[in-house]
DNA sequence: AAATTATACTTTGATGTCAAACTAATGTCA
DNA sequence: TGACATTAGTTTGACATCAAAGTATAATTT
């Protein structure tokens, strides 16, 4: 037996992704929510929180690349999620808005939100959780450091 | 500013998996291996460290889907890396096998599990791996308690 | 033993994802 | 002001991924 990779960390990191993603789906499944996945809801979590966003300012905000943020915000306004204003002052530039029907989700989508962060944490003190995301904090840091790179 | 999310976990353990994709894919194509995602790269290490596997216990131990191990598989076929072999006890099943070129990688591969490891961890002591890696347990079986599924 | 059910893998279709090339608007600098 | 570079967003092409349907073999049941 190697003993390289037990405690195996970056596995049991991918591994809860999938259960989190997992999750997600199933619970935006029921409460009507459907043809969403985890980055649909990234995009919907991101505009509850600070309103109407430009696509680059999305982009950057979840994590993907910007010609992926033009593939899922198209999908969500076709599904009626999302419409586009334009940037009056950067005729470049267009603002992502939620439209009401998405605003409707509001708040199942918190409820959601907030009952995963419970079930991850179930059983975890205050303290607990504090360590563990500073303990997050510190290996995000291990890459960028190492790196050398900017976000 | 909303109580919610913020120590953000899911976030923190989404973007912490990039940097680990990231990272490796950077890696695997400095020595060498070219058109490689993250995903091959599991399928190699679990190879390594086991041997010859059938599509159907790769797909478990990787934990994607059947086609999808069988995508990935016939890539890695195509360019060298692998073999199949049928399985004389099951005519429906086969074999999954590594070639000499692959195996003039598991060193190298070895090499930066490691170092990625070693970087993940940095400043880390053991105490503190343990302790996060059985943090990370602990949110897998808060998982998988809530939903009663089994892996 | 024949029919049914289950299993291992493949194929197909849909979609998320990225990188690279493209377009249009803006900024810069000579 | 006019050439050049930069930027915001879209398009295109490649590919990972999954679910569902399909195929061939094995196991079970009657």
């Amino acid at each position: 037996m190697k003993k390289l990779l037990y405690c195996n960390i970056p596995k049991q990191i991918s591994v809860i992704r999938r259960l989190i993603n997992e999750y997600l789906v199933t619970e935006m499944n029921k409460i009507g929510m459907k043809n969403i996945v985890p980055s649909h809801g990234d995009i919907l979590i991101t505009l509850f929180h600070h309103g109407e966003l430009t696509l680059k300012q999305l982009s950057f905000k979840i994590r993907r690349d910007k010609s992926t943020v033009t593939a899922l915000v198209h999908k969500l306004i076709k599904n009626g999620y999302l419409t586009l204003r334009p940037n009056e002052e950067d005729k470049r530039s267009k603002y992502v808005c939620l439209t009401e029907k998405a605003n409707t989700f509001k708040e199942p989508f918190i409820s959601i939100s907030n009952s995963m962060n419970t079930i991850l944490l179930q059983d975890m003190s205050e303290e607990d959780k504090k360590i563990l995301s500073k303990y997050l904090v510190k290996i995000q840091e291990n890459f960028l450091h190492e790196g050398e790179k900017e976000d």
